[in-house]
DNA sequence: CGGGGACTTGAGTACTATCAAGCGATGTGG
DNA sequence: CCACATCGCTTGATAGTACTCAAGTCCCCG
């Protein structure tokens, strides 16, 4: 697939917190308990778990960008989510996986069985906090995309993204201006509920407006990131004529 | 609101389970962690948190319907859920609340303190898997909202939701062929990311070809579940021609 | 250098949104 | 007790955004 470059993108060393994650200093993080697994590696295109399969194991990125996604009638495709080195794949999941993973470029992941991943997370007061701060921003995260698919305009999606991609990266290499984009147009419009035309005549257009600009078809440079959070539209400007009944905080009966 | 019928529909015994939590059997389950708090009572329209604010608080909905949802630029209002009897609000948040939450019909609810219940929930052996099991239940329910949202249509995304409406409701009085929509249009457009009037219009026709009738405005009597199920269009027949690797299982490099 | 796949761009279409009017239930005041 | 105002909903006509179909271009890779 031509997209070895990024495979080497986050390598170096190996392991590596997750930037949001804040970990008290001193500590073992959730990837301590992958460091006796060996690593397997996976080429693009490799399926890592089926939707519907018994949900066995538990896996840490360690390099690589997957797709997670669903199938529904009619060959439609939903992507869920794009899982990068520092991912942990499997926490929210519980008798089967809920959707298939895919290698988009050559992974180097590990595993570990769920229930002793349960059993060590779980049960470790060290660890324990990680796991639910981790599964908070997982549902932080799917809550922001159901705004976005719900509510957004095909302008304010790819913006959104691209937006999200560039804070992603943030930590990577300090610069904050470079967006990399490992995945296929398809994936980001299955990513988006759109169409590959609409993400690419809405890159297109930004490009023109200066607010981005194409360093060949996986990097985009952010010209104007203020320009571009604003197209991202996740201000909330107005309050007043949606909510149908009165804004009132109500008292408390003593039942 | 004149939906006051509605805010006795699951009266009776005020502590009930979640039809979907199978707890075993002399375990006591999330619920005790509110059993000495007061009763609040809100109105129709009443405001429970606000989007923003700090999250203090974890609530548990005792009778009533609720809406959770966040609003963008434009006054754009996206719903992310809806919250029944026996709902646990909060759970899934850390800092602060992500979405603001109002009551649809008078609610009954108690409230405990954020640092208290995870004091008590995330720490008792027992209380525990019940929590993970939630916020797995959550995460699930969201991730089949995103393909809902990304990937269906007008028709599939109602006749989705009449369907999961159905389905919550069965545990209830025995028969799941009763659909209640406490909620109004406008909620029901918000939290499918349609308009008002493209969800009467799917309705309207849902009764004309015989799959549902209507029992007045809030309430839908399924004729056909089967075509009801067939329109939400779920399955998933056809699995070729999208995934763009290979989608052979890759051998493990022994690194 | 040539083939093929990914991407871009263009033209026409369709689904859903928008604008607008009408209906029906509820509740109120004359 | 009934007329009437109101609100939520339904239905109709029109418009617009994103989809579909179809070339055409660029880039990667053999």
């Amino acid at each position: 697939m031509g997209l070895k470059m990024f495979s080497q993108a986050h390598t170096g060393n190996v392991v590596k917190m997750v930037p949001a994650l804040v970990l008290p200093p001193g500590q073992a993080g959730l990837h301590t308990i992958f460091d006796k697994q060996p690593t397997e590696c996976f080429d693009s295109g490799a399926a890592v778990i089926w939707e519907g399969d018994p949900a066995g194991h538990v896996f840490e990125i360690l390099d690589g960008t997957l797709r997670a996604f669903r199938l529904i009638g009619d060959g439609r495709r939903a992507i869920i989510g794009f899982l990068n080195a520092g991912d942990i794949l499997g926490v929210t999941l519980s008798e089967r996986y809920l959707y298939s993973v895919e290698a988009i470029t050559p992974c180097k992941i590990r595993r570990i069985a769920r229930l002793r991943f349960d059993e060590i997370a779980v049960n470790s007061p060290d660890l324990r906090p990680q796991l639910l701060a981790r599964m908070r921003e997982e549902m932080a995260s799917a809550q922001n995309q159901m705004v976005l698919l719900g509510r957004k305009t095909a302008e304010e999606r790819v913006s959104s993204f691209l937006l999200a991609r560039a804070q992603s990266m943030a930590g990577q290499s300090g610069t904050r201006r470079f967006i990399v984009l490992p995945m296929s147009r398809l994936d980001i419009a299955d990513y988006l509920g759109l169409t590959i035309e609409t993400v690419s005549r809405v890159i297109s257009k930004l490009v023109k407006m200066g607010v981005v600009c194409a360093q060949g078809r996986h990097t985009l440079l952010i010209k104007s990131a203020d320009r571009l959070a604003l197209l991202a539209g996740d201000e909330d400007d107005d309050e007043d004529g949606w909510s149908v009944g009165a804004r009132t905080r109500q008292a408390v009966w003593p039942n």
